[in-house]
DNA sequence: CACAACTTAGTTGTGCACAACTAGATGACA
DNA sequence: TGTCATCTAGTTGTGCACAACTAAGTTGTG
């Protein structure tokens, strides 16, 4: 798994690539959001932390960080803006003191009916069959764990 | 296709979507190409432009624009990034004062040898046999069709 | 207890993605 | 021919992703 298989021809051009389809996939569903967020004023990362907040409250960042696999450098300064926007609250728990317990507001916990419209939506555009969405989200699982399995075992050559 | 299919349940559950998955994959791939690629001092999109202009060399930049879907606003600055690196070199055409000639300087034509070791990690990395990889480039390119399709008919409701 | 190791958030700096806009060149056509 | 629309690239500003670092709190160990 750690040696590349050299037999491959290894293609550099550009279409052959999944990768590329990947990160083309990646960028058209989160435009999508973008449109489909717009009216709740939401970027499509500030949605996922909602989603998981939503799906349970009161979670420390590090709790959401783990989640999203997003660490405090990118959640500090969006968990401000949301703050900022009135939908979670963040405070410093007293038994300890280093972490930060963030919380949904009134509103926050009210946006989620706005927000119960919108996944239908996305599954209309992706005109996938039930089946085949299954499929799809237990192969992106599967590439997920073992490319960061790969690179995590990875040392320059 | 421009209406959701509102019996669709919609869940919210993170865990749920497939957009959550596409999204985390290809952050895991992006990283996987951090680590591939820093010896060659680029970053993904970076490569992805070499990519492009080792397939095919003297490209505009609307032509790159056109290949990777990405705008002046992307490509400008990370040209002349490139263009610093000594990789590649931008050029007013003579005969359209308007658009800017990107060609490879030889440094930059040299270094897709070292590109060339890049793809077989990447492919051991993913951990696909190679119909299923097909599969998946398939399935990706009409995720991405169809989700911009949805998206451009889209009007706030 | 002292204090080193570790943990949790936050900050700073770089680069990408995109919207909105600008500047300048080109083309269309009355 | 004038001038108006269009085209191409670039600029500015916002937010995300991440590396590297800092600050402050907590835990473990002699």
């Amino acid at each position: 798994m750690t040696s590349p298989d050299t037999g491959e021809t290894g293609s550099l051009l550009l279409d052959d690539q999944l990768c590329f389809g990947l990160y083309s996939a990646s960028r058209a569903v989160t435009a999508l959001y973008r449109a489909l967020l717009e009216p709740l004023d939401l970027t499509y990362p500030q949605y996922l932390v909602m989603l998981a907040l939503w799906q349970q409250d009161e979670q420390q960042v590090k709790e959401l960080g783990a989640a999203l696999s997003l660490d405090s450098g990118t959640l500090s300064p969006l968990l401000k803006r949301l703050e900022k926007a009135g939908l979670i609250k963040r405070e410093r728990q007293s038994d300890d003191e280093r972490s930060v317990r963030i919380r949904l507001t009134e509103e926050g916990t009210a946006l989620r009916t706005k927000a119960e419209r919108i996944p239908p939506h996305v599954g209309a555009a992706m005109n996938l069959d039930k089946a085949e969405l299954g499929r799809m989200r237990a192969v992106m699982d599967e590439l997920t764990a073992s490319v960061n399995a790969y690179r995590e075992s990875y040392r320059p050559s």
